[in-house]
DNA sequence: ATGATATTGTGAAAGGCATCACGACTTTAG
DNA sequence: CTAAAGTCGTGATGCCTTTCACAATATCAT
């Protein structure tokens, strides 16, 4: 754990630079400056400036950053070269989208498989996922510590007690329940009625620039 | 706009506050105490405290807030009343999945119509939701002044541009691209692939309580 | 009634983050 | 070679948010 005076809010941005530092590559582009990136991911150069001191002194004055090499560099932090396997729970609307939307496209994760309560859905694959029964989530798991939670939210509590026991190390949850876990396992929340709500109360009572 | 001091990112906390008290108060619950609401929604039971003060004193020492009395207020501070119409620009996977989930439960906000660009799904409906050709997106608008983004990256800023034209006022960019606005235009960014990163991300680098 | 217990609301402190602003350095043009 | 222009890295600053901690007040049990 080396880096860890990263601040989390850094940490978020780094897969957005990652991304478009791989496209400005693909486009044979040598060289970018903060304040390029900054139109491009739209965030403040100077934050992104800062953001990559944290990881020492990788531009040139006078001249910005070599996109190569930043890309390089971030390919090793972001471990953009392991594979980190993922499991998903729950072959609803949700959970079915994103196994066509399948996250690998520069993407150093991968969901390999599924699970689902549903008789019908077992058995058969979505995008080339395997989509399992939910009563052989222990046997099937194997090494996947990463789990997308996409169940009906009062399924979401016990079959997180059952991830917690199997020893998930971390939980990506769609659901609106807020999932209780044991110390140690991360969860991240991302709830999509609550997205649209805030930016609905946003609209009403923040007027941009205000 | 009465209410401009309340911090953004207690306004983001207040949906949540809002279904969880909704749910109390379908089982009959009377009274709850900010410790309760603590463990429910997983915020630290001060920041509930400051979170309901900024909108007075709601609450009575040693008894707690009646749950009613609470819900009624959020209501109508979240003008759950009041229902928000919402266009989605986009009905493949993840689209679909959004009009089968109907964000309607306890919810003031509705897709009301639907866009894409395949003539194969337009005409039909999902969930009760109309799908028109999004050559039609300016005829059909009509009042809706929020739209969630869930088309192909590289369709996205085109897409932008025409909402921008037609007088939109808010975005759900579901899309990797950091779309560009005109100033008075808010945009929140939900990008999957990145939330999925950085909680892989987290996992390796920042060992939980450390 | 009374003491023990529960709980709020909030001043103050601490933490985390974004932004400003500028010195230092590099490149570029002439 | 020199001057002008460009760009980074970062100290300093200020904002926003969370958290602590406790006085004030209410309830509850007997």
């Amino acid at each position: 754990m080396d880096q860890n005076k990263i601040p989390q809010a850094t940490a978020k941005r780094l897969p957005l630079y990652y991304r478009f530092l791989n496209s400005l590559n693909h486009q044979g582009k040598k060289r970018v400056s903060s304040n390029e990136l900054s139109e491009a991911v739209k965030v403040d150069s100077a934050t992104i400036r800062r953001d990559f001191s944290y990881f020492g002194a990788l531009g040139k004055k006078g001249y910005g950053y070599n996109v190569e090499y930043l890309l390089g560099f971030f390919r090793k932090t972001l471990d953009q070269d392991e594979l980190t396997e993922v499991a998903l729970i729950g072959v609803g609307n949700l959970g079915t989208a994103f196994l066509h939307y399948n996250f690998l496209k520069n993407n150093n994760t991968k969901i390999v498989m599924a699970f689902d309560a549903d008789p019908e859905k077992t058995g058969t694959d979505i995008g080339g996922v395997p989509i399992y029964h939910i009563d052989d989530l222990e046997e099937r798991m194997g090494n996947v510590r990463v789990a997308i939670l996409t169940v009906p939210s009062d399924e979401a509590q016990n079959i997180t007690n059952r991830l917690a026991d199997y020893g998930i190390a971390g939980i990506l949850n769609f659901t609106p329940a807020r999932i209780t876990v044991p110390s140690g396992i991360r969860v991240h929340h991302i709830d999509l009625s609550i997205e649209l709500q805030a930016l609905v109360y946003f609209l009403k009572h923040y007027p941009l620039d205000g």
